[in-house]
DNA sequence: GCGACAG
DNA sequence: ATCTTGTCGC
């Protein structure tokens, strides 16, 4: 991990302003290339969740699960304190080094074949999401599944697990809402760095075979929750 | 100019 | 993200 990445305390940036220049750069990093692996070549797959308390605390977590059984195979939690206020467009500076920490804790599965982030990847103002630093600072395939549209447009799906649509930005086709349970609510998937979106959207479909959200997310959800209210009470 | 805005 | 009552359903 070089400078610039986004992952080094000593470059981390103090603005907003500096935080964008960041993600301008980082954003021709991404390896948006080749096609990445397919559900049948991923054997573990991570999820990577944060939950936050008052006065700044929180609790990061990874879980890795086995990508045919979706069960659980791995699991760590990072604790601490966040170092960058939420700003949309910036939340990899608030999550990252907390996320970055909770992977390095994994024992089993230290390098899973994919990672799943709450959040996006290229779409993002600047094509430089969450997912898009996090695939680009470990070298692992990483992309991203988010609950809400944020600066994208889209056609509703149909009504069927399964159903998609693409989403665009200023032109350019940057992920896709994906319905991943009848009458539900569509996800966002889009790709950070390492793997298509073909493939990225075929694997969220695998991974949330009951759930509006994939496993990896909900798992990492649950560890990240109730590890902060193990140590509030 | 103003509002909206991943988590 | 987090804060919360009630409600529907397995």
């Amino acid at each position: 991990m070089g400078a610039g990445t986004g992952g080094e305390p000593d470059d981390w940036p103090r603005t907003e302003a500096e935080a964008a220049a960041v993600q301008e750069r980082l954003r021709e990093r991404a390896d948006l290339v080749g096609p990445g692996p397919g559900p049948d070549q991923v054997r573990t797959v991570a999820g990577v969740d944060v939950a936050y308390a008052d006065g700044g605390e929180l609790v990061a977590a990874a879980v890795v699960l086995d990508a045919a059984t979706l069960t659980v195979v791995d699991e760590s939690v990072h604790v601490g304190r966040t170092r960058f206020p939420y700003v949309p467009g910036l939340l990899a500076f608030r999550e990252l080094p907390s996320v970055v920490a909770a992977l390095r804790g994994l024992s089993r599965h230290p390098r899973p074949d994919v990672v799943v982030c709450d959040g996006y990847g290229l779409a993002h103002p600047r094509r430089a999401g969450l997912a898009v630093h996090l695939g680009v600072l470990t070298g692992i395939p990483c992309f991203g599944v988010a609950k809400t549209p944020f600066l994208f447009d889209f056609e509703e799906p149909g009504p069927q697990r399964g159903a998609w649509a693409p989403l665009t930005m200023d032109g350019e086709q940057v992920g896709r809402a994906l319905r991943t349970q009848d009458g539900v609510k569509p996800v966002f998937v889009s790709v950070g760095s390492g793997i298509g979106l073909d493939n990225a959207a075929a694997l969220t479909l695998r991974l949330a075979p009951a759930y509006r959200q994939p496993e990896t997310t909900r798992r990492a959800d649950h560890l990240a929750r109730r590890r902060l209210a193990e140590r509030s009470g």
